[in-house]
DNA sequence: CACGAAAGACAGACCGGTCGGTCTGTTACG
DNA sequence: CGTAACAGACCGACCGGTCTGTCTTTCGTG
């Protein structure tokens, strides 16, 4: 692993358990075993460093919870996949998010502080909220769920619940609540099947 | 409003924005129009603020959420208009929460920084749960609910959706993603009466 | 009531330490 | 020999906290 790699992978582990303002250069370089020189000579600035890490999150972020999903073809089954991969193979990842979900840590630390930076973070929340009302639109149309439902109403108590859980396990890293919050969703979704 | 009110006042709105750490105490006395001087007379230190800010938050909370449970006698009912005062009363007050709820941005926060302060807040997280699931239970009691529900899941649920549309409502501050994520969360109470 | 001393309330200079960032110097490799 | 890779001294700005000084209020005493 190059320098700026290590730099990067390092960066991640340390911003989701301090937050990117709350993680200090000097955190960094010591992690990482460099000094000045070496960070700059590969980042322009903290802040571009900043650009780095959140792609190298967003690739675990998929990696982890889309595994999967393409050997499944009805649409609720991969919602229960994505939850399952969520509450195993993502939150309980301690390698790369010591600290919990990056995305949460950073969102609520910059959201006030460096909107441009949050606002990076939230097109990701979007993306996956999106992607759930699809899956349940598509769920409706296969008739694999009662027409019935107000697909709107379960992507925000689904999405809602995702966030909250990690949010949860961020704060007590257990993962017998994290289970419990999840499979609760998973039950939920299974209740609305046909 | 004595000076010490002042400063206590407009810190939680300062932590709801940025957090204890990200808010500096230049911050707090140019806020509270004061100096040094004028802050360490009232306060030993800012983790000494801190419980007082904590206090004040916890007292507000429950003066909004709280606010007409008395006058319901019917669990679910309760547990409605608790959804109710946390969508209306609670969130979309910008004057004491600018940022959102203070107890998510400072948990997050602090949860890995300054773990002791983010363990007070922490209890009022275990209360509210606690709550919702003695209410749950209450209502199986009474028979207002199915009895084959299992309170802990629907706990879970509610929690972590409240959690939940907390954190995207100090996000992007949207009313109608609020109101949505909120009611979808009613209904789903709504949907457990027998 | 008069008065002076003590105490409380606040302003702001100052302290050591840390922040992100720059710049120079050294080393190693193409 | 030039250039990329790194080390570390250095910079101004800002951090939380201390300390001194000033002004006001309170209060015991004659």
């Amino acid at each position: 692993m190059s320098l700026k790699e290590k730099i990067i992978h390092d960066s991640l582990r340390l911003f989701s358990l301090k937050g990117f303002l709350g993680t200090s250069l000097q955190d960094i370089l010591a992690a990482a075993n460099t000094s000045k020189g070496g960070f700059y000579n590969h980042f322009k600035s903290k802040e571009d460093l900043f650009y780095f890490v959140l792609d190298e999150a967003r690739r675990i972020w998929r990696t982890k919870n889309l595994a999967g999903l393409d050997e499944i073809d009805d649409p609720v089954g991969k919602i229960i996949k994505l939850l399952q991969n969520f509450r195993d193979q993502y939150l309980k990842d301690s390698e790369d998010f010591p600290g919990g979900c990056v995305f949460i840590t950073l969102s609520v630390e910059l959201n006030d502080q460096r909107p441009h930076l949050s606002q990076e973070i939230t097109k990701g929340f979007v993306g996956l909220k999106n992607m759930l009302h699809r899956l349940l639109e598509l769920g409706k149309e296969t008739g694999e769920l009662n027409n019935s439902i107000d697909s709107g109403m379960v992507t925000e108590i689904l999405f809602a619940g995702m966030l909250g859980a990690s949010v949860i396990f961020g704060i007590d890293k257990s993962a017998e609540s994290l289970e419990q919050s999840i499979n609760a969703l998973i039950s939920y979704v299974e209740s609305l099947k046909e």
